[in-house]
RNA sequence: GGGCGAUUAGCUCAGUUGGUUAGAGCGCCCGCUUCACACGCGGGAGGUCAAAGGUUCAAGUCCUUUAUCGCCCA
């Protein structure tokens, strides 16, 4: 088997071929009629607006982590991709596509504005689900689905139609938010709140008959255009007296009265306020209670209406300024002083949005919110992190009705017929959907008025809001209404992921849709997903926002081709510790690029080790070089493992650091596998890092070769050699969920049986029998021997190419044992000579000691060493472990520490305590030998 | 105004149920072209865990207060 690998790790040329082969091998389908636990995840569905950005990058990243882990596992696992036709945003990228070849979509009319804003969801569809299967995501593409789709947009007929008929869903002329950009109506959730400097301006009313007057404030002066009122506290006794009296409304000359209401802030402003109640959500709770008309002064494009008199025609903030140029003319501004306040802004496009009363939609939240809290309450849908469900429930009973109507035409267009004659509303018959000019439309249209059989009937011309349909998503997606077998099998969705930003908009929705429409009789058989996982932002290395206003956006598929999704992919997985934000840097990256590059240089040396053994042999790894047992799920007795693996690994000839890899792999195995299912990527990659790196790469690797190089006999380096390719191909299949790309590029040159790393099993903890636990501890010893003999060499600068003896002194039988049996091992690694043990007390002269609890090690020199160096070094850690001591002996003496500390605990300090009462004794004596010598 | 959170090494952050000497990556310092890897190897320095008080045999971890900084909702 010839294995080919370049020096140096590429990452672009093997991620392109493999994502492409996955695809085209089909290898992600899910099997509604296969057998076995199911673990199914729908996509947060990305908006057709773009491509792909950071922050999706890590939502797939732990989802395809997530999904990849469950697949291997044996489960059967789909991952349902699809796009969200996003409305407002959508409508706004096409309209000002539209501006620059000087057309609007009034001009063109709907359907053709329709049939352009498919165009642009074909090209940016494309592009996202490219870009998608370039990050390697594992979904199922035959499932593939858009908010549009005929069956999607049943399912929203179908769920409008059955709230409407249930009463849940209602048409009424109540105060919204409105976007005179957007030319919309928005829910409160798409009205975001910014804290801005403005101004009060404090504004004279005249009181009608009488010289007096009432000073009203308001930020935005230009609305007293539409005051029908003023409005005083009951209490207040600068204003008792106007109370029933009429003021003048300036500009307007319209007599407006003074009412009392015990709503009025006495503190704010003057403590009077003007009323407004077509454009203030205070002011028209107000006007019901006193019966006040209501005046609109704004037009759907924020410019004013003829009610506002002489300024009619005028944009609201153009306005704004000539209202108060014509109050100040008169004398009746008062004063103006500056103010922050909060304004409501679009979400989508950041214009100050109006309160406004309009005739829109609603969707009634009280009566679906109850189930929705009841299933988070009671942790039938458990919220990760822990935090965010405390956010979730506190919304959730603090809910307000839904604006649902959007008047837009890029959407599901509301199923509803407006009669022109009886002003009564006829639904659709049902939620049948047909095919015109290749898009789907309601079927069942009514032929007359249900009310007085006009057929003078006309479609409501508003469309819904997109998160209607969003909130549909999880059982949309796999057939509902019809009862298909994808629901069957893959309903309830295991898990959500999505940011925490949407758990209001999209998640909270989800959980009231699905509640209250899917047919199950069990409330566990109805929730949409079987537990929440919120994830973190993504923000810029100083912790700030992304946003292409302030140009720190960082583009995924720039980093990826620079880097490789594996090495992106990975510094999102270890950073992601649930509940914080993630400062991503280049720097970071790059770290994890390299630690492909490990894995990718440690693969050459493996592969350069086989090829060597084959040339030496002539022996082809083919015939050698045979697919591995898996350590843990492999073994047909989980702790029996097989024959294969006790010739490997058992015999004679498996010395410590093979027993004590297998025991490292087997703890990291545990850890990844742990913390996956608890959603802690940070905390499995990390492990995996480690292992690789420091385990595998820094000690094991360097075992091996060090055994390669001195083996005589044939078979003895073909264990080594086995052994060695073994670990790397458990290794790979326990990387393979966070870095897909290069563990499969490694993996498919190994033996192996399944057609894919990504079908293959997931490695999984088999406890290794007890003496590869004592491995662990020997190992450490060895370790510890390697690490002094490196400390005193650095420590006195010594040349690395020079070869220094060495000797040491142990009580210990065990690691008197070890350091004969490993000598070649730790002299190799050490740059020793020599290494042997010494019957007499260690020699100071010429040399330089080390003490620990286990042994002492002296390194010889032959000449003379900074003896000051070493006398500050040794009082320094004679010190530290003097007040050790003394802490403990504290501890220990405390008769209620004894009596009240579990035993266990007890106990170590005192074995601590011992071993640092002889590292004390050891290092005092050496420090008087050396203030001996160093005073003669 | 209501709610949720953060404060640990120069920087970015981990630290599960309280229990040996609080960890990682990057950065920093010293030494190395050692036959997989300079995207590297070896060694090292650096923290009174925001402050005060409390619970406990024992607190980075639990409780209270304070300070500073975030986020969400109104």
């Amino acid at each position: 088997m010839a294995r080919e690998i370049s020096k140096t790790y590429e990452p672009n040329e093997i991620e392109k071929r493999w994502a492409q082969k996955w695809v085209d091998d089909a290898l992600f389908r899910a099997d509604a009629s296969a057998p076995g636990p199911v673990f199914s995840i729908i996509i947060p569905p990305p908006n057709v607006t773009g491509s792909i950005h950071i922050g999706h990058m890590l939502e797939h990243t732990q989802i395809d982590t997530l999904v990849r882990w469950h697949r291997m596992r044996g489960h059967n696992t789909l991952w349902l991709p699809g796009m969200d036709h996003a409305g407002i945003a959508t409508q706004v990228v096409v309209e000002r596509l539209l501006a620059a070849e000087g057309l609007s979509r009034k001009q063109m009319g709907r359907e053709e504005f329709e049939r352009r804003v498919w165009e642009w969801k074909a090209t940016s569809g494309g592009t996202i689900k490219k870009q998608l299967i370039r990050l390697g995501a594992s979904c199922d593409w035959s499932r593939e689905r858009f908010t549009l789709d005929p069956p999607l947009y049943r399912a929203v007929l179908e769920a409008f139609l059955r709230l409407y008929r249930e009463g849940l869903i209602y048409r009424g002329r109540y105060m919204v938010n409105w976007c005179p950009r957007c030319m919309t109506a928005l829910s409160d959730l798409e009205t975001v709140h910014q804290e801005r400097q403005g101004h009060l301006w404090f504004i004279r009313y005249p009181v009608v008959g009488s010289s007096d007057s009432i000073v009203v404030a308001t930020t935005r002066p230009e609305t007293m255009l539409g005051d029908t009122a003023v409005a005083v506290h009951p209490e207040d006794d600068r204003y008792k007296r106007f109370i029933g009296r009429k003021v003048l409304l300036p500009l307007m000359e319209r007599e407006i009265p003074v009412i009392a209401d015990a709503m009025v802030d006495r503190e704010f402003g003057t403590g009077a306020v003007k009323v407004t109640p077509a454009h203030d959500p205070n002011d028209f709770e107000l006007s019901k209670r006193h019966n006040l008309p209501e005046v609109d002064i704004l037009n759907d494009d924020g410019t004013l209406t003829a009610a506002a008199g002489t300024y009619a025609g005028l944009e609201r903030f153009a306005a704004r300024k000539e209202v108060v140029a014509a109050l100040t003319a008169q004398g009746l501004l008062e004063k103006t002083v500056n103010h922050t306040h909060s304004v409501g802004v679009c979400d989508r496009c950041k214009t100050v949005v109006e309160p406004r009363v309009s005739t829109q939609w609603f969707c009634k939240m009280q009566p679906l919110a109850k189930e929705a809290i009841q299933v988070v309450r009671e942790g039938l849908i458990p919220v990760v992190p822990e935090n965010q469900r405390t956010i979730y429930l506190n919304w959730m009973e603090n809910i307000r009705d839904w604006c649902i109507s959007r008047q837009l035409w890029w959407g599901h267009r509301i199923p509803i017929w407006h009669c022109a004659d009886c002003k009564g509303m006829t639904p659709a018959a049902d939620s049948r959907v047909e095919i015109v000019n290749g898009r789907a439309q309601a079927a069942g249209v009514p032929k007359k008025c249900s009310g007085c059989g006009s057929a003078n009937i006309a479609q409501d011309p508003d469309v819904l809001d997109t998160w209607f349909s969003s909130g549909l998503w999880p059982f949309s997606t796999l057939g509902w209404p019809d009862e298909t077998e994808d629901l069957k099998k893959f309903y309830p969705t295991s898990l959500l992921i999505s940011g925490y930003d949407i758990l209001f908009f999209w998640d909270a929705r989800m959980i009231m849709m699905a509640l209250h429409l899917m047919p199950r009789d069990k409330i566990e058989e109805r929730i949409p997903f079987r537990a929440l996982y919120l994830h973190a932002l993504v923000r810029d290395p100083e912790g700030l926002k992304m946003s292409k206003t302030r140009g720190n956006v960082v583009d995924p598929l720039e980093i990826i081709e620079k880097h490789g999704t594996d090495a992106l992919r990975f510094a999102l997985a270890v950073m992601a510790a649930p509940g914080t934000d993630i400062a991503l840097s280049e720097e970071r990256i790059l770290s994890y690029r390299a630690f492909a590059n490990k894995i990718w240089n440690a693969t050459r040396f493996l592969f350069l080790s086989i090829q060597k053994y084959e040339e030496e042999t002539s022996h082809p790894s083919s015939s050698w070089l045979k697919p591995f047992p898996h350590v843990g799920a492999g073994f047909p007795v989980p702790d029996q493992p097989n024959e294969m693996w006790n010739r490997l690994w058992s015999g004679v000839d498996t010395e410590v650091p093979d027993k004590w890899i297998v025991a490292r792999l087997m703890k990291t195995v545990r850890e990844a596998n742990e913390a996956l299912a608890e959603f802690r990527f940070h905390e499995a990659s990390q492990s995996i890092y480690s292992f690789v790196w420091h385990d595998l790469c820094d000690w094991y690797v360097e075992w091996i070769k060090l055994q390669l190089s001195t083996s005589i006999e044939p078979w003895e380096k073909l264990a080594f050699i086995k052994r060695l390719t073994h670990v790397f191909e458990e290794t790979l299949r326990l990387l393979h969920p966070f870095m897909p790309f290069i563990s499969e590029e490694i993996w498919q040159q190994l033996p192996h049986t399944t057609q894919s790393i990504a079908v293959a099993p997931y490695p999984e903890f088999w406890q290794p029998p007890i003496m590869y636990s004592w491995a662990e501890r020997q190992m450490a010893i060895l370790q510890n021997a390697v690490l002094v003999v490196r400390n005193i060499r650095a420590e006195h600068k010594i040349d690395p190419k020079r070869k220094l003896a060495a000797q040491f002194k142990t009580s210990n039988q065990e690691v008197l044992k070890l350091f004969i049996d490993y000598k070649a091992w730790i002299q190799n690694l050490g740059r020793l000579s020599e290494f042997s043990p010494c019957p007499v007390e260690l020699q100071q002269d010429g040399g330089v000691i080390r003490h620990t609890s286990q042994f002492d090690l002296r390194i010889e020199f032959g000449e003379t060493v900074d003896l000051s160096a070493e006398l500050s070094k040794l009082r320094k850690d004679i010190d530290y472990i003097a007040k050790d001591i003394e802490d403990k002996r504290k501890k220990l003496a405390d008769q209620t520490f004894r009596s009240r500390a579990p035993e266990n605990v007890v106990k170590s300090m005192e074995s601590k305590l011992a071993e640092r009462m002889v590292e004390h004794q050891k290092l005092s004596d050496r420090l008087r030998q050396l203030e001996k010598s160093a005073s003669a």
